[in-house]
DNA sequence: GATGAATGAGGTTTCATTCAT
DNA sequence: GATGAATGAAACCTCATTCAT
């Protein structure tokens, strides 16, 4: 998610201004699809014309990245935070799986633009997202993995890669099942529970028992 | 996803040609989503006018939920093949898997038709959806996993709907990573390969060990 | 309304098919208007198919004039049976008020669809009803009028053709305000009471006194 | 008639252009009727863009009811500047007769809007438009006639809401006979000469004495 | 006589983007 | 920098009418 998608005018925009206008992009195209956000009304709804917005950004889908990387930027920090801790691998999918929860709930308009893009049907435009995004997680998930296995911390006989990626589908699965509609219901149909009334210790401990072999079981 | 979506003349069509709306269809949503589908393609690809196409459903909407529809009945019909055995739980969850990577691959535009209304904003609709297609597939997870619970077969510490939901994350997240484009540059991102090219049996071992706690582990 | 307006077929169809076509059809025009009738609906709601319809009436206007000159048929018989009378005209006035009322609540759909045709907007077909229906009536007013002042029954110094016309507008007016809804709240509006809720009685003595100079005055 | 039904937009549009937009629009509507009536042929008539028009009017039917209320209050001003003299009954009588034989030539498609309205099918839409219409006229001619009665200018045994109905009546049938194809049909039916042909003083006078007695009978 | 499947022109409405001021 | 009026292609949907059976 190196490049950047708007133009030079909207740095030279006042702090608050970039501030609002994100916001309101994020939420609009959350709450609205891609398709059936209206740029005209988030221009109006962020108090500035429509005019201005394409000083800004070239179109809508400029927008949108940039409403994009934002979000992904607030989750992958706090990502970070944890990962770069020194904690047993263990630990560290504790916390991982903890502030998954924490952050769906009070970011849920990240995760629904985020669940937004995997539903993109441009071959090219899917690739570029997905390697902006995916990628420095995933880096970080897989070095994780790589050092606890040197480290013994982990069962030998699974790719650290696979494992990075059954262990992210599954985080993936959570988020969505807080923000966005239709995973929350399927969210109830499995567990029988709205996820809002959910206890999330109760998440927490059952996730992580349902992957546990993967960290300690030993042949 | 009991109640019918298409007018009664559709029923009166012709096999060949329902089949043949049905399929472009699908193919139309799937390839364009659904915003960006046009009904008059549609139309005019499946060989008939605008008008009968209006006969047959009464809103692109209806038309949309009847493609869904057939999608989503194929691929239950596979999964009920396997879950009705008698196998051992462990023996199923192989069969699911590797059934799974299939279809993915044979029927890709059901996944991506089931990947799109994942999505979907409007949240009665998204209700309504996810208990159309989520209530028979988890059934049968949960039914197997309580099965084998009362067979000591699976450890019993995991609450059988969670484990179940968090099984069908896993297989979702692979469907998706078999038909979706962000969702098959975000795998070759993991695991350094491309799908297409990955060896299937290598994914079901590797996920076959990512779970096998769940299933073996005794405290 | 001499002309007939459909084809040869439709007279050789059963008594209650031609009835019950018609019926529905009035109906129909009468509370959706011409141009949102829906000359399929009429069909299937007639019990017949619509390539029969068409073997019946060559196109939507000739059902509905069919329709039209069926209803008023009806309303000019009436009218007949109290013109023919050898009541004086006063007695006769009063008559047709207080026919015009019943016939008005009686038969409701055929008045609307006097009402829809008054909007023709197209000259010439405007011109064509207006012979086939008015002509008839304003024949009557005008005979009987005309009789009454050789007989010295009504005031000398009035145009007998313009008192048919003053006369027929109220009672048109009349009509419209028992069964057009736009005409229905006007009437509230200007006597406090929904028609249904008035007394029929004072609505005739009104009239009757509204319009005694006509009848009466001497200079 | 109080509701604006026009977006913000349009009252920032020039005068010239307000004026160009309504005038087109009355004369399409009055001409074709509101079902027929095409907003792309107002649109390119009026010298704008579709696209403006919507964000003039959200609908066809706002345009519609603007057009009408510009219409009506051009009426309304005129039945004002009559009504607000100290003229006897009579003689406001004889102004309205003849203001409105006048104003039906002159404003023929404001008439043709108004009749547009009363065949209005939708009962909630039909109430909507006679409060807003009828109301003030209604309310101007029941004030006149009743002061009239406080001074004895007119017989007591006539209910004044009645009396003003029966008046309208009158006046709405001529506008429309001076208006709209087939009352000016009908109208040559009953006097034998086409409108246009016919003396205005005439009628004038001959509808006077028809409502004469109203006036100045005493029993 | 009777059916109803089939047509397709045409209408309303939306919205990303441009550009003169 | 900032505005917002203006554009117009394109999409969904309706329905009178035809015609093969």
């Amino acid at each position: 998610m190196i490049e950047k998608r708007y133009k030079d005018a909207f740095d030279r925009a006042s702090d608050e201004r970039k501030e609002k206008i994100l916001e309101i992009g994020i939420e609009e195209f959350a709450t609205m699809g891609y398709e059936k956000a209206n740029i005209n009304v988030i221009a109006k709804k962020a108090g500035i014309s429509i005019g201005l917005m394409y000083k800004y950004f070239a179109t809508k889908e400029d927008l949108f990245v940039t409403c994009l990387q934002r979000g992904m930027k607030i989750l992958d920090d706090a990502l970070d935070e944890i990962m770069k801790s020194d904690d047993k691998i263990l630990i560290k999918a504790e916390k991982v799986i903890r502030t998954t929860c924490r952050h769906s709930k009070a970011n849920a308009n990240y995760i629904r633009l985020y669940n937004e893009i995997t539903g993109e049907k441009n071959p090219v435009r899917a690739q570029q997202l997905a390697e902006g995004i995916e990628t420095s997680t995933s880096t970080k998930y897989i070095t994780s993995i790589a050092q606890a296995l040197a480290k013994d911390d982990v069962r030998s006989d699974l790719d650290p890669r696979m494992f990075a990626f059954f262990l992210d589908n599954l985080l993936m699965s959570l988020q969505f099942s807080y923000t966005c509609d239709y995973y929350r219901k399927r969210f109830e149909i499995y567990t029988g529970v709205d996820v809002d009334e959910m206890d999330e210790e109760q998440v927490v401990t059952q996730l992580l028992k349902f992957i546990e072999s993967a960290f300690t079981f030993k042949k």
